[in-house]
DNA sequence: AAGTTTATTAAAAATATATTTAACGTTTAA
DNA sequence: TTAAACGTTAAATATATTTTTAATAAACTT
């Protein structure tokens, strides 16, 4: 191989991991570790890998791998795949970030919903048992009407969010933002 | 003060406790530490509050307050207040969701676009280089141009994150996603 | 200007999280 | 049926993060 062959190729490498470093650093906004967000990045350039090329390629242990992949399928950023006549098994990251994005944010979003309603929904019963108590006094019952109206307007939000994340697991988002805006 | 006042009194924190915990809980998608999830639940069914109020409140020290309420004015979720005639700083909590879903997520998504459009774009230089470098071999010219159209790719996702970032900065999604639908 | 109240920084301790080495179980191939 | 390959779990270690106690700095009062 000629030396400015072997240049080239370091080249490529190195405009590669500026990109890797970038997905890394960004990618505790998803909630993995730096290993796991390394381990996705790498793998963003990669067609497929098994474990053992993971931790070559890390120069981390194979448990650390195995963990490290879980916790990216749960957010659906790697996916297992099959590849024939190998005993290993494979993995491939997930590259388009527009499905990375729903998945991950949906998922979140639903979860603070559904927590944040329930909770709402309970409270907001139990005010009201309080409001019409007949032995409350004044006071105590403008204090839970108080309370109970403000929960009654964050609900406002809770459904906006729900909302939001309907639009865009049906891509209806994307007729108001396209993703191809001149196209 | 009767019986029965207490029970009512008891009943209105149990429900305040009940969403304020729910609060907590989702808010470790905010990055912040369970500490400071629990302090901005707790102000938020509160006008305002001192340090020394919070760490009577969720007895913990007040460096601890401190620091909380400092990680939550760097998301906005907590301003600082004037207080006439007293010397304590006093903070009040974001309760407007709206506002704070804005501040958090598209603070989150700028630093996200930006770090990763830059690395992107510094990549692709690198990439064009070797291209257009007479020295490389097919293969390598090939394998650059791989990655360089991968890397085009991803920028659609960018700029669309961008442009969700803009609408949401001027109210314009609200446009498409009222907040209050039937009214 | 001295003393008091308040908030922040620094250092230490406690806690939680990540990572590794070692052991285990399962599958596949000889 | 045994041995090898592979992935996962468990226990131990290492590392980070949070929290506290103690010390410092800043602001106000008298």
């Amino acid at each position: 191989m000629s030396e400015s062959t072997e240049k080239s190729r370091i080249k490529i490498e190195e405009a590669k991991d500026k990109v890797i470093g970038a997905i890394a650093e960004t990618m505790d906004l998803y909630g993995v570790t730096p290993s796991a967000a390394n381990l996705y990045a790498t793998m963003y350039f990669k067609d497929q890998m098994t474990l053992d090329e993971m931790r070559t390629e890390l120069e981390m242990s194979k448990p650390s791998m195995s963990t490290s992949v879980r916790k990216l399928q749960e957010i659906e950023m790697v996916k297992k795949t099959f590849t024939r006549g190998s005993r290993k098994h494979t993995y491939v990251a997930e590259k388009n970030f527009f499905r990375s994005f729903m998945v991950f944010y949906c998922q979140m979003w639903e979860r603070e919903v559904k927590m944040n309603m329930e909770a709402i929904e309970e409270a907001q019963k139990d005010l009201i048992d309080v409001i019409k108590d007949s032995t409350s006094t004044p006071e105590i019952v403008a204090d839970a009407k108080k309370y109970y109206d403000q929960l009654e307007g964050s609900k406002t939000y809770y459904r906006w969010l729900d909302d939001l994340v309907a639009s865009i697991r049906s891509g209806k988002i994307f007729e108001f933002l396209p993703k191809d805006p001149q196209a």
